[in-house]
DNA sequence: GCGACAG
DNA sequence: ATCTTGTCGC
């Protein structure tokens, strides 16, 4: 698939702050609620900074994998927290490009909106490409939140200087919550629901998992 | 000012 | 993210 390169290489964190705050007005918060094709991301570190970046593509229904793609490379950026995304979106991208399938949803490790200045990887990335995405984060990042209940499907919001910008959501029983957000396209509710579909067993989405796999096999 | 801070 | 042992449970 094409991906645009929305902006140039930033040098350092101001740079990249004001590519942020530049691409934050792209971002749509309503999208399709169906998905066909969905695909996972995530990023494996090995060695110095050196990286390897994973896009599995499963079928939506049977959750069955039908093209996978891996990338290496090295951290395009230093270690920031709210520009985490400069990491390892060069990976990312590139790996995107290679698919020969276009996804209709990408499921993103880390922040969408829940993000200090509203535009984690997720929004990042369904920017570039256009695709509705959504983040699951494994640990709080911004706002505020109750824990939710500890059945399968609770959860609460993560209210942020007053907006609502994600739900820790619980995935399984009695399993520590994740937190999810909206990056691009998509609505909150319709993110929840396709977190709890891809989630069968296990506390993450399937295609989040099988992308931590297949990384992390390939470093 | 100090510590904490997605991965 | 990664460095790391054992342990409990399906």
């Amino acid at each position: 698939m094409q991906v645009d390169r929305l902006h140039s290489w930033p040098t350092n964190a101001d740079e990249a702050r004001a590519v942020q705050d530049r691409l934050r007005g792209r971002v749509e918060l309503t999208g399709p609620a169906d998905f066909p094709v969905v695909a996972g991301l995530d990023v494996h570190y090995y060695g110095d900074d050196e990286l390897s970046a994973a896009v599995v593509v499963l079928d939506g229904d049977t959750l069955e994998p039908v093209e996978e793609v891996v990338t290496h490379g090295r951290a395009a950026f230093p270690y920031v927290p709210g520009l985490f995304a400069f990491r390892e979106l060069p990976a990312l991208v590139e790996a995107l490009e290679r698919l020969t399938v276009t996804p209709d949803l990408l499921v993103c490790d880390g922040y969408g909106l829940a993000h200090p200045r509203g535009f984690g990887l997720a929004c990042h990335l369904g920017v570039l490409t256009g695709l509705p995405a959504l983040g699951v984060g494994k640990t709080p990042f911004v706002g505020a939140h109750e824990t939710p209940g500890p059945e399968r499907g609770a959860w609460t919001p993560i209210v942020h200087e007053g907006a609502t910008v994600g739900r820790a959501l619980r995935t399984q029983r009695d399993v520590k919550p994740v937190y999810v957000s909206q990056g691009h396209r998509i609505a909150l509710d319709t993110a929840t629901d396709q977190v709890l579909r891809l989630t069968p067993r296990y506390r993450l989405p399937d295609p989040i998992r099988r992308a931590d796999h297949l990384a992390r096999s390939s470093a």
